[in-house]
DNA sequence: TAATCTACCAAACACTTGTTAGGGAAGGGT
DNA sequence: ACCCTTCCCTAACAAGTGTTTGGTAGATTA
């Protein structure tokens, strides 16, 4: 029987992670074509072969790190649809929890902004496209329901309504830097009162 | 003194023009990165040789494609601003014309979305940090008559404003096809009733 | 008809890419 | 003392990259 084999296996992990970070936030910054293995590698400090220790390859590096956010965006959402709020409110706490999520995970985030889209049409990134189909459905289910209960307008092409909000929202985390000046709750706040009631003066 | 020589330069700016066009294209849709120029002298049915009669090289092509569509989107913005309308009809009329850029040059749209961030850094892409510049000059000084005039809400972080109006514009192109059920005039109006109004029901 | 020019091809170049194989230093376990 | 695991390095590989060189069929010009 192995002994001392957990505190191990979490150094180990603890080490991937950290070289995913690195990983993610090259990703980000120069493109995941344009990064080499040998640029993430000087970025931790090692050499290019190392790498290999801890991934199989470039694009599981980039897999992993996409799974990893994802998994932990669709935590907070399914929090957030478990709670059976009302149509804006749901909206609002999409929102906001988007934000967070921008907060949390820019690197990625901004990495699937660029990247998903050539992404889905392979086999191992199908988890992008179911993701994207269950995204479409709770944006597209809340604001059916809120043109339903009056809380939305209904004049509105409610495609068109979606691919608006949700491109607000994600786009931000091309800009966002952390630590800057507004919080992610604020951020959202702004966002919200733009999207809710536009930027015209009321009469 | 040459004869006949008009003929030929037409012909060889129209080939030019017609190689940029399937250029434009794959770069929009695998990324200027990850398409290389053999995959765009397939497209256009030559050898990857073959382009460097035409083009110095990959990079002068991408140069050349950017330039074209900033040139033309400056001409009808400068166009819009010499109007001096006010505020609220320069945004509509900013926004609605940027709806025709994207669908005259939704691959050079996408592209510049795209590359954009990782080119100004390099001295021969200087021409898009002066565009950048000029574009949120544009914009922010509409917002900020609309706001001295009262068109425009008083209460909104208007840096952030500005990156939410010119986000929601500009991601279209991702999603846009040209010859679809929406056009671009059509796209405008709605984009702009839910920037203007908001998509809440008012009360 | 001969000379020239246009637009392309064929083949190679130098370089970068992701990836692999073998080795070795450090350190804890026995 | 020895072994074994962990984590990294050195060095190379094969494939793919943008680009160049020399050549050539066909139209255009003289």
């Amino acid at each position: 029987m192995p002994t001392k084999k957990k505190p191990q296996v979490t150094a180990a992990a603890a080490r991937r992670g950290e070289l995913l970070g690195t990983a993610a936030e090259v990703f980000a910054e120069h493109g995941y074509n344009a990064t080499t293995v040998r640029r993430i590698a000087d970025h931790a400090g090692i050499l290019a072969g190392s790498l290999y220790y801890h991934f199989d390859s470039k694009e599981s590096m980039l897999e992993e790190i996409l799974r990893t956010f994802l998994d932990e965006l669709w935590d907070g959402y399914d929090t957030v649809l478990a709670s059976r709020l009302g149509p804006r409110e749901t909206l609002e706490a999409l929102v906001t929890e988007s934000f967070r999520e921008i907060d949390r995970h820019r690197a990625a985030v901004a990495i699937y902004q660029k990247e998903s889209r050539q992404l889905v049409t392979q086999d191992r990134f199908a988890f992008l496209a179911e993701s994207q189909r269950r995204f479409e459905k709770a944006w597209l289910s809340t604001l059916e329901r809120g043109v339903a209960e009056r809380v939305f307008r209904a004049d509105l092409d409610l495609r068109l309504t979606y691919r608006f909000v949700r491109d607000t929202v994600w786009v931000a985390a091309s800009w966002y830097r952390p630590g800057g000046k507004h919080s992610p709750e604020e951020i959202a706040r702004q966002y919200l009162s733009m999207v809710l009631d536009g930027i015209a003066v009321r009469e």
